[in-house]
RNA sequence: GGGCGCAUAGCUCAGCGGAAGAGCGUCCGCCUUACACGCGGAAGGUCACAGGUUCAAAUCCUGUUGCGCCCA
């Protein structure tokens, strides 16, 4: 069967999946003989669509599971999708605002007003932003599963899951009442992250620091008792109003006997005290710091620690309240400026000066976070983080790269109470309920009839919903039915790897390992393997506002999927980033054009091959047959340990380069001869089982990689074991076909041929024109080696009289390659450029020279001769020697050049 | 302010104790019947800088400089 002159991509990236699918290969299947090896994926957000990070995640996820189900495990790849609560919440305001949504409003029966006013979720109500949000999902989610099908993800789609599934939404809900009763949630009011336009809280986790260029304003405070001021610094001097005390550092002689008099606060006229607190940074500023409980975390502390009141001067949408006097109703900003203004005007106003600082911004909108003071829902963590130290500590989940481990430590050293609630809609809501009359909260599984306490029954669900990794901290275990201890739990629990990025590192990792641990009373996933976070090709991360993405569907388009996926996996070294450019992709697409074409070249010569036939006994394989199969066992067991180590680029090169380097710069030009008309049989018989051998290990090795194009070849290979490549065995390394000494020969060889290639190119003779060439060798088995093999010179080096013996006198105008075990004339009948070939020789000896010489220095220093191990000083010695003669031969072919002409 | 990472060929990056590597780009020569998405050949590097450890350092340690990232 022969391979059409192109691989069709397209048609073949939807045939083989579909194939793949209606078999069930993607099944996960509960087989106590087998071994399992499961993979919960990091559920996408139903946000939109999957951008490169996804195609990279996703498919070394799909590498490691296809490896390992080849490699005889019960693989399963658990998919599904995350609900993203503020990501899709904040998405779809916008969108309705934008009147995007109309077609997806009309589906859900939605009464849509005439005009074309932007529509708020208010306008909704929440059923229909509900019904919505459900909608938006189906969308997004049949988007998402079509992009990783697309990819190749071989996932078991029978058990995709939803993070708002019935099924995962009833664990969340155990979860939540378990954890209340155990006293690990609470409510109360503390100081939380606030976006004024989210309108929720937010986690710490959600509040990205972005370093500004500022003003810090110095303002003078007049003392209550006597005259003088005390000059604070600060950088959000509206928010004074709400003062209620002033700190300084205990032990600051230059505050000293202010400790505990008092101030009057300008423009409000309040009378606050002066405390000494050491939380107070006596460099910064002035070393006085006005203390604003309701508006700062520091100063809440501080406020606490001595009793302050708490005043907040801004409504949810950060405009200012009645406790902002005359500056109420006026945005954070305007308020700002009057506060300045009146300041200003009053003298109070010491200086303003240029301050950089980080200010926090909200993750999803970036709008400036304002810190509010607001009842919420709190997980403390401290107690679940110790055991999910514990089993990083230990390796029981092994961190790859292992340098994250020390990140994950200090953040779970210092974690701190999570705040799990969220003013939204879109999410899981809190199974809460308020009681209007004691106002005492009832958590429960189901909502209760009557208050726990009072029995009124006038109770209302409390409107919040769950922090989004509140669901996703559930993941492996969620997916596979709990709290209903199923068969999957049993059997795929915990999963063998979780692959993902760095920056979810604190917001899904640890949170993972912690209630996995606590509620399963087990790990949920033995390894983390870290990838890279990928960049453009100027190392900025990929943005749409940027318009740096490269999309992989449109990669797909252009260079065919298995090309993208061996790119990215190709880049998948142990660093942070990885850049992508096109021109990696189209690359790494030649390779796979290579591959075709090599598979092309295989299959027409392996006419009339007959797979049953027994194969050739080890004596009838020719020298370059053992040396390929050896090296095919080489890179077996190489495949399969950086694939272990989840060294993906290592492994990628491997292939790439024995597959171009060796299997087709070499061995298919070996034994292109023994296809010619009139070469023996048994030569053509056993360059086929060869042949056939190599290049189906190739494709098996490289499936999980490619998994398109090496089904689309290995369906024509003939006598396949397996009806797919998919369910093929991944091979193994056989240590009986490694063969060091046809090794060493052939390099010989391939050393010998390149050297009189060089010099072809470098004399300008031409390609097709035959030409004499002198060997002069010492080594008897060498010159037998040649005098063996003299057609691999014919064929690719174009000799037409190849004479090999130890003592050969160098014929005038030739020019000569000098090796470490021999020369290499070439007699010319024009004339030779001498100048250039001095200066090539001068060249060379200069390389032996330093070579031999760093050699040497080893070998003559007598330490280096009692502390080295053995095997490297004779490598040292033999090296030495090879240099010598090296030298010593360039020296004379380079006197011999001087004299002669 | 604390922590982490990175500096290797023109570009992008591997290598992380025992002869400096790849891809792309550059230069030269080839339409050799698997492949011009190709074949053959070549040029190109005081492995950021300064110390140290070691028989041996691009590789380990310390410091300096420059760039990233994370946390406060």
């Amino acid at each position: 069967m022969e391979l059409p002159k192109a691989y069709e991509q397209k048609e073949a990236e939807d045939k083989w999946y579909s194939f793949w699918e209606s078999k069930g290969y993607f099944k996960g299947q509960i087989n106590p003989k087998k071994k399992p090896f499961s993979i919960v994926i990091p559920p996408p957000n139903v946000t939109g669509g999957l951008h490169m990070g996804h195609a990279l995640n996703n498919t070394l996820q799909d590498i490691a599971i296809r490896y390992k189900r080849m490699d005889g495990y019960s693989a399963c790849w658990f998919p599904g999708m995350d609900h993203a609560s503020i990501a899709v919440h904040v998405l779809i305001e916008k969108s309705l605002a934008n009147r995007e949504l109309d077609d997806l409003l009309r589906e859900i029966g939605y009464p849509l007003p005439n005009d074309k006013r932007p529509l708020q979720r208010h306008d909704l109500g929440r059923d229909y932003f509900m019904k919505l949000g459900w909608a938006w999902k189906a969308r997004y989610g049949h988007r998402i599963r079509e992009q990783l099908r697309a990819l190749g993800c071989s996932c078991d789609w029978e058990r995709e899951r939803f993070t708002m599934d019935e099924g995962l939404s009833n664990a969340v809900k155990e979860v939540f009442v378990r954890l209340y009763e155990e006293g690990f949630i609470y409510y109360g009011e503390r100081l939380v992250n606030w976006c004024p336009r989210c309108m929720t809280t937010l986690s710490d986790l959600e509040v990205e620091r972005e370093e500004q260029e500022a003003q810090i304003y110095f303002i003078r405070y007049p003392l209550a008792e006597g005259k003088g001021f005390i000059t604070i610094a600060t950088t959000r001097p509206e928010t004074m109003l709400a003062d209620t005390g002033v700190a300084v550092h205990p032990d600051d002689e230059r505050y000293q006997e202010l400790i505990g008099k008092s101030v009057i606060l300008p423009l409000m006229n309040r009378k606050i005290p002066i405390v000494g607190d050491e939380a107070v940074d006596r460099e910064f500023g002035t070393g006085a710091l006005k203390v604003t409980p309701g508006h700062d975390p520091v100063d809440f502390e501080i406020g606490r620690r001595h009793g302050l009141k708490i005043i907040s001067i801004f409504n949810k949408d950060a405009t200012t309240n009645d406790e902002a006097g005359k500056y109420q109703k006026l945005d954070r900003y305007v308020a700002r400026e009057r506060v300045v203004e009146d300041l200003k005007s009053a003298g109070l106003l010491d200086r303003i000066e240029k301050h950089k600082h980080a200010i926090g911004h909200c993750q999803r909108c970036n709008t400036v976070v304002e810190p509010l003071l607001s009842p919420q829902w709190f997980m403390r963590m401290e107690e679940l983080a110790k055991p999910a130290i514990k089993v990083v500590e230990t390796n029981d989940v092994e961190f790859i790269p292992d340098r994250w481990k020390k990140i994950y430590f200090d953040w779970m050293l210092n974690i701190r109470d999570w705040p799990i609630s969220r003013q939204l809609w879109w999410g899981h809501r809190i199974p809460a309920w308020h009681c209007a009359d004691c106002h005492e909260i009832t958590v429960a599984r189901k909502a209760p009839a009557k208050c726990a306490k009072c029995g009124s029954s006038k109770l209302e669900q409390d409107p919040d919903v769950l922090d989004t990794w509140f669901s996703s901290a559930l993941w492996p275990f969620s997916i596979m039915g709990w709290p209903t201890e199923t068969p999957d739990l049993k059997y795929f629990y915990a999963t063998s790897l979780l692959s993902t990025g760095h920056d979810i590192i604190f917001f899904w990792v640890a949170r993972m390992i912690m209630m996995g641990l606590h509620f399963r009373k087990k790990i949920p996933f033995q390894k983390v393997f870290f990838h890279p976070i990928i960049k453009d090709a100027k190392g900025q991360k990929m943005s749409k506002s940027k318009g740096n993405v490269i999309d992989p569907l449109e990669m797909k388009e252009e260079y065919g999927m298995d090309a993208l996926r061996f790119t990215l996996a190709a880049l998948t070294a142990k660093g942070k980033e990885m850049r992508l450019a096109k021109d990696e992709i189209e690359g790494y697409r030649r390779f796979l054009n290579k591959l075709w074409n090599a598979s092309r070249f295989t299959l027409i010569n392996l006419a009339g091959f007959d797979p049953s036939a027994a194969a050739p006994k080890k004596s009838e394989l020719t020298l370059e047959d053992r040396w390929i199969l050896s090296r095919l066992n080489r890179v077996i067991a190489e495949t399969r340990e950086s694939l272990e180590s989840y060294d993906f680029n290592v492994t990628a090169k491997g292939l790439y380069d024995f597959v171009w380097h060796d299997f087709c710069d070499w061995y298919l030009e070996l034994i292109k001869p023994r296809f010619y008309e009139g070469a023996a049989a048994g030569a053509k018989q056993s360059a086929q089982y060869v042949l056939h051998q190599t290049l189906t290990d190739i494709l098996k090795l490289l499936h999980p990689f490619i998994p398109f194009i090496t089904e689309e070849i290995y369906q024509k290979l003939p006598g396949k074991e397996a009806e797919s490549i998919m369910i093929s065995e991944f091979p193994t390394s056989l240590k009986s076909w490694l063969d060091e000494s046809s090794e060493k020969k052939v390099r010989a060889i391939q050393s010998l041929i390149t050297a009189i290639r060089t010099i072809r190119a470098e004399m300008n003779i031409p390609p097709q024109k035959p030409a004499k060439v002198l060997l002069k060798i010492g080594d008897k088995s060498i010159q037998k080696l040649v005098k063996e093999y003299e057609l691999f010179f014919k064929e690719l080096a174009q000799t037409e009289e190849l004479t090999v013996d130890a003592q050969i006198e160098r014929p005038k105008s030739s020019p000569v390659m000098v090796l470490e075990f021999g020369e290499v004339f070439l007699p010319l009948e024009g004339l030779i450029d001498i100048p250039k070939e001095k200066a090539r020789l001068r060249q060379e000896m200069e390389q032996a020279r330093k070579l031999l010489d760093s050699t040497l220095r080893k070998l003559n220093n007598k330490e280096f001769l009692e502390k080295a191990p053995a095997e490297i000083i004779e490598k040292e010695k033999s090296k030495a020697q090879e240099f010598k003669e090296k030298l010593e031969r360039l020296e004379q072919n380079l006197a011999l050049l001087m004299s002669s002409n």
